[in-house]
DNA sequence: GCCAACGTTGGC
DNA sequence: GCCAACGTTGGC
């Protein structure tokens, strides 16, 4: 069981947009960055669990717990003409993006803001405080439960 | 809106 | 394969 982060511009996708799917549950598509790609193709497993976190909005922050309940597959979107996602030099035989799918578990409320994560000596070697670009992150387990005892959540 | 950090592209 | 130029991200 690994931990995660994923990031998101609630403009364009919310935590609370994925609280109202049908089954709180929806497909994570759209990453175009081979080290996010690679996580999610390679690590990430049915099972794992994964911050959601709102990147761009003030303030920054993790609003909510999502299960990843299938693992890595073919992002169609890429071979798409059109759509937003669509790349170019995606071949649809040998997909070269992959997405997963997602489910609501448990909102993070009040949100842990990037301040806070920032002002806390247990959480300085995050991926979010060193390399916040990246739009899907490892968690390490001791900074996943810190941040979950943080609002006194278990689960 | 600025800009630092990071990623990608393309000429050589 | 190097690296300069350019584009994007995202916090501030």
């Amino acid at each position: 069981m690994k931990y995660w982060l994923l990031k998101t511009e609630p403009n364009t996708y919310s935590w609370q947009d994925l609280v109202n799917e049908p089954d709180k549950t929806t497909f994570w598509e759209g990453v175009r960055n081979y080290q996010a790609r690679n996580l999610m193709r390679d690590e990430m497993q049915e099972g794992d669990l994964a911050f959601i976190y709102h990147s761009v909005v003030k303030p920054p922050a993790i609003h909510g717990i999502a299960r990843i309940v299938r693992a890595a597959y073919p992002d169609h979107y890429a071979h798409d003409p059109g759509h937003k996602y669509f790349d170019p030099k995606d071949d649809p035989d040998n997909p070269r993006w992959v997405m997963v799918d997602v489910q609501a578990v448990q909102a993070v409320d009040p949100p842990v803001t990037l301040d806070e994560i920032k002002k806390t000596p247990e959480l300085q070697n995050m991926v979010l405080v060193n390399n916040s670009r990246l739009s899907v992150q490892p968690v390490q387990p001791e900074e996943w439960r810190f941040i979950l005892s943080m609002r006194g959540i278990s689960l």
